[in-house]
DNA sequence: TACTTTGTTCCATCTAATGGAACAGGTTTA
DNA sequence: TAAACCTGTTCCATTAGATGGAACAAAGTA
């Protein structure tokens, strides 16, 4: 939520009313259903009469909104198209990170693995955000990689959701092994992925680079259609720990469902 | 795009560095490849020394990001993630209206007659957006209208994508008339909503409404789904224009082809 | 090497933001 | 009905804070 801005300045941040405005923004923002000019007063400890300044130029720039309701008790104001507008061009991948950002610091402080969020695109599956377990034995940094999807946990979750003719072409191209345990056979591959189907989840264990293994749960949107992966992955020797697979299946599947519930695009 | 914002205030906005804050992001914002200190200098008609300020402020403030790139020469700056996360809690309804108003604007120019945006859901259409045509005989306004799909031009769009067996259980429930020409014979619904799929859109006359004609095209996104449906209206004695028909088809159809490819790519 | 261009920093100037208090409406309580 | 209590807006003397031209540093370009 929104912090205090102190009045003397202590953020490093040269102009002061950018700052201000800003947290204005933010209290205005993480509200659902609007916010009032005392109430941000209140949450960003700045005085009222500055408040209703910033909120009357921020509302004559079409920034914010200023909801209709009674007359002069707490009507509130609500993010408006102006600001909508600015972010009309980031790329769909990076509003998704950002939203699902706390949803995977959750899961990765839960689980203490490496955990990342992955977009299905082709027939790759694109690696959009990670963090990264902080244990002195890491997993590379995957950010911004496309991996096949045959070998891959979250890419066997994108293949679980595929009609039946669309899996036939798939699986029509020559698969690769990536190491000695790759599943290559398409037979196999089918009975896998419907299992993946009818459980929810996908466990890849060394298929696609030695000594990793990975966990993946699709994120549906409501219409529940699979629009992207959550991942889990560490080195195998100590992922998933004796006696937590099923704990932290169920970490991955939970954390997955809600950001499907958070998320409203496509 | 950004417009000069004047030294002495024109604009009726109390805070003068609003205004020039908000003017900076819109450039960065209208950018895809990041805008630089010296042209955003340029397009806002501001002190390179001021922008270079505020650059400098939103950038500490995560609101923009910093582009990689050489050193000292133009690397730019695009839309920050506390920006992103600003808007994250913004109904998908409301962000789909506002990337779509440019592209209905057009629209509405160039038929005269009024248009909207519609979405699925459920089995109703939801009229997100409307722009109405200012002739002295006018449409009413729908928007925040839910519709349900049997019996109008955007609703037969979505039911025209549905899976048989999802057509079927639609089709079980009990249609009723709105009017003596509505079609409520399951049969013959199926018959016009398989020609809707093949042609790509749907002209529905007076099934809804008395007097009312309507006109729909679906919304692709990249992955081919329909995810939203443009719509033109107007009264039956005036629309489709005598000998326009097929231009005004066109013209639906290219308008919702372009709002899909606009639809944010990963 | 010299020439451009880009972005940052300086600093005297004074504009423009500030915030306490008074105000104007509306809503609730007595 | 009046009084008390909210809401948000406006006023205005004060000065903090933003300003912008110029000088500067750093990097690409000729």
């Amino acid at each position: 939520m929104a912090q205090k801005v102190s009045t003397k300045n202590e953020t490093l941040s040269s102009l002061q009313l950018v700052a201000r405005v800003f947290a204005v923004l933010q209290v205005i923002g993480a509200t659902t259903d609007g916010a009032g000019v005392t109430q941000i007063a209140q949450q960003t400890g700045l005085p009222k009469s500055t408040v209703s300044r910033i909120c009357a130029t921020l509302e004559q720039l079409a920034l914010v909104t200023r909801l209709p309701g009674k007359e002069a008790t707490g009507r509130g104001f609500k993010i408006g198209p102006a600001l909508v507008a600015l972010v009309a061009h980031v790329p769909h991948a990076e509003t998704l990170a950002v939203i699902a950002q706390p949803y995977l610091q959750r899961l990765q402080e839960a689980v203490g693995e490496t955990v990342a969020l992955t977009l299905p695109e082709g027939d790759n599956a694109y690696v959009v955000s990670q963090i990264t377990s902080q244990q002195a034995i890491q997993v590379r940094d995957w950010t911004g990689i496309r991996i096949p999807m045959y070998a891959q946990s979250t890419g066997r979750v994108f293949l679980a959701e595929r009609t039946a003719e669309a899996l036939d072409r798939y699986l029509a191209q020559p698969l690769l092994p990536y190491t000695n345990k790759t599943i290559c056979d398409p037979a196999q591959l089918r009975l896998i992925l419907a299992q993946v189907r009818t459980q929810g989840y996908a466990w890849v264990v060394e298929e696609f680079e030695e000594g990793l293994t990975a966990l993946a749960a699709p994120v549906r949107n409501v219409a529940g259609q699979v629009i992207a992966a959550v991942n889990i992955f560490g080195p195998t020797f100590r992922f998933p720990a004796a006696g937590r697979q099923a704990e932290i299946t169920q970490w991955a599947i939970a954390c997955a469902q809600q950001m499907g519930m958070q998320q409203r695009r496509n």
